[in-house]
DNA sequence: TAGATTGTTAATCGATTAACAATC
DNA sequence: TAGATTGTTAATCGATTAACAATC
């Protein structure tokens, strides 16, 4: 088990079987094949059962998986046994709207705190948490053991704050912002870039019309 | 030029060019090598020539690439030439910070309608757009030229949602609801999962964590 | 012309799929 | 035991990178 090595697309499907899992789990579905999932999921029994034996074998030739202990298994392997402590940086609509998100916690995602520069926002309080200005942001870190942060802030100084982030000692950061970010290796990045995500609908849209 | 050919790889990468190509541009830079792009956005030049090419020669040899007229290609490769009405289903924190996202219209996406079933939202008023009951769904896309649907809805709902904008002849739909739907071939579908997004990020939290 | 850099072919690498022996 | 299905190796496919001839 060498986690290192497990390429980013495996990785990126886990969530997937989480979900389809969690599903079968609560219909009370005791055992699946690769091939049943397979069907259930769109994707090939072969690519099922080469994702998980990346992880060592969680099934039984004959049998097929356990659901209840496969997704505990890929619960573990995505490291949601493990509390995650995390800030959102923007407090404006977005932020707003994810800090209202309570799925999150159920996974082990807990908001600690929100913060923005708009001194408008401060002391306004959403599910319990005040909204606190930026420089408070260093200090709050460090009494609260924080290790994601969630940025919904303009472009403009996404880079800059995600430097302050990275010296401050945050892990991981979740990036709305639609600007790379340049951190150091070592701390993870996901970036959400919704207009992205709209063009490619776009591209396909026209593209499917050429097709005509 | 076979539009359907090109891989969804690279099609994923043509809003990052666009944006990095949006700021050379800003910047008044006219022309840029594969070597200079490279460096800057992290990417193999061998890539950005290959990318580039799949769409026919847009540079010039001993000379690179002119920013503005590249920026204008993969613009018009992306579509955005054209513009696209959407609407938003689901008028909660997410629906609200979407409908106020101005960014989306610079693009040509067009929000042009909010529906949800809280009547408590019906009226209210978002940049000028109202939130509208479901059942009048249909008679708005009908009249307004809808292609693009954003579901911002809890995923109990959304499969059954989705069916119904394909019936109405919705052409895309970008998904946040936290399920896969279930649409004919030739609809467009990206999906933005953020939990998903949180799960990668905590698995390779927890994956470097071991390997000190 | 000489230098630079593309467009494109060929080589490599990695990811997906197929096949089947191991084994429950 | 016979049937089913995994774990795993081998084959295929596709995407990325390297190399270089074409050409501005």
């Amino acid at each position: 088990m060498e986690p290192r090595e497990i390429s980013q697309a495996v990785i990126g499907r886990l969530p997937r079987y989480l979900r389809y899992l969690g599903d079968l789990k609560d219909e009370g579905i005791e055992r699946i094949s690769s091939q049943e999932l397979s069907k259930l999921m769109k994707v090939t029994a072969s690519q099922i059962r080469q994702d998980f034996n990346n992880f060592g074998g969680f099934g039984q030739q004959g049998y097929g998986y356990n659901v209840e202990h496969l997704y505990e298994e890929i619960s573990n392997i995505l490291g949601l046994d493990q509390k995650h402590q995390l800030i959102i940086i923007g407090a404006g609509n977005l932020g707003q709207a994810l800090a209202n998100y309570m799925n999150f916690e159920r996974r082990g995602f807990i908001i600690k705190g929100l913060f923005d520069n708009n001194p408008a926002l401060h002391g306004k309080t959403i599910r319990g948490i005040s909204v606190q200005p930026m420089d408070q942001m260093e200090e709050f870190m460090k009494t609260n053991n924080i290790d994601i942060a969630v940025l919904t802030i303009p472009k403009t100084s996404a880079v800059e704050i995600a430097e302050k982030l990275v010296q401050y000692g945050i892990k991981a950061i979740l990036n709305f912002a639609h600007v790379d970010l340049n951190v150091p290796a070592g701390i993870q990045v996901e970036n959400v870039h919704l207009s992205d995500s709209l063009m490619k609908l776009s591209y396909n849209l026209s593209c499917y019309n050429k097709e005509q």
